[in-house]
DNA sequence: TTACACTTTAGAATGATTATAAAGTAAGAC
DNA sequence: GTCTTACTTTATAATCATTCTAAAGTGTAA
C-alpha cells in the first residue's frame, strides 16, 4: 500500500480528517526507518522546506498534540524549556548528547533498572524514563 | 556554628556577597534535613512569606542560577515547561507523582541501570537521570 | 451541490525566563 | 567612620515557547 493511503487511513481511523497539512506532517514523521526526535520549530522548518509553503505554528501544535493523544508520538522528559517529541512510542530510553543537544534512542532493549525501591503506598509505576547524558571525552567530568 | 554564619561563609567562599536576599534564600533552601524540590515561583512564595517582604523574580533567577553554577543546586529533567531545582546535588534519582506534580528523591542508593549499551564513539557518560513516574493505583495504565 | 462540523490560520494572549539599566549596598582603602 | 568601586537588586521591558481566539477555509456525508 502506498504511504499516502496509509496515512489517510490512519488519520481517518483516528477520527482525524486527512488534510494536506496533516498528510505533510505524517510524511515527515512516519515515512522513515529510524525514529525521529524533534521540537515544534525543527518540524516546522522541515515541513516548510519539503512542501515549499508555510504552515501555521498553531497547526503544528494542534497536530502534534492530536498525534500524541492518539499514541503516535511521545513527549520526552528533558531539562530545558523546549518540548521534544519522539516517533518511537514503544518503551525505550535515550542518549542526550550535550554537545549537539541531540537525542538518540538507546538500542539495547535489555537495559533495565535494578534494585527499584518500594513505591509510596497506593501508587503504581506509570513509566520509567532513563536519560543518559553524554558529551565529548575531553570535557570536564561532573564531580560526585 | 550558627546557620547564618555558615551561609555567610559559604557565600563568601564562592565569591558571592552575603546579601540579605541571598541569606534568606539560603535559609529556606539549606536549613532543612530533607532535600527540597522547587520551582522559581514556589520559592518566591516561600521567601516572601518567611521574610514578610517582596523579592524580585530576577533576583531569584540570578541567585538560583548562581547556586546551580557553584554546585549547590541541581536542575531536574522533567517533561513540561517549568524548571525544577533540587537541593540534593548528589547522584540520585526521582519519583514524579503525576497526581500531585510532586518530586521525591529515591532513597535507595543501590538503584542502578543494568545492560548499559555502548556509547557512541568519543563520547562519555556525564550523568544518568532516572525518573519513575507514579500515580494512583486506580488510574488507567499506559499500554505497551 | 449543499450544509455543517472540523481545520487552519494569523495574530493576540499567556507564562516562564532573560536582558537592561538605574538605584542600592557590601567591603576594602584610607 | 567615609569614600570608592564593583557587585546586587530591582522594576520593567524583551524574548521565547506555547495556547487561545475567532474568522476564513475545507472535507465529507447526504
Amino acid at each position: 500500500m502506498n504511504p499516502i493511503k496509509q496515512h489517510t487511513d490512519k488519520l481517518r481511523i483516528s477520527g482525524l480528517r486527512p488534510t494536506k497539512q496533516r498528510l505533510a506532517i505524517c510524511k515527515i514523521l512516519f515515512d522513515r526507518k529510524e525514529t525521529f526526535h524533534f521540537t515544534i520549530d525543527t518540524l516546522k522548518k522541515i515541513v516548510e522546506k519539503s512542501n515549499f509553503q508555510k504552515i501555521s505554528t498553531a497547526t503544528l501544535y494542534n497536530t502534534v498534540h492530536a498525534f500524541e493523544k492518539k499514541g503516535y508520538l511521545k513527549q520526552i522528559s528533558l531539562k530545558g524549556n523546549k518540548t521534544y517529541f519522539d516517533t518511537n512510542t514503544k518503551k525505550h530510553h535515550h542518549f542526550f548528547d550535550e554537545d549537539l543537544s541531540q537525542l538518540t534512542d538507546i538500542k539495547n532493549e535489555n537495559i533495565c533498572v535494578k534494585n527499584l525501591p518500594q513505591m509510596p503506598s497506593g501508587k503504581k509505576i506509570k513509566e520509567i524514563d532513563i536519560t543518559i547524558r553524554i558529551a565529548n571525552n575531553n570535557q570536564k567530568q561532573k564531580s560526585n
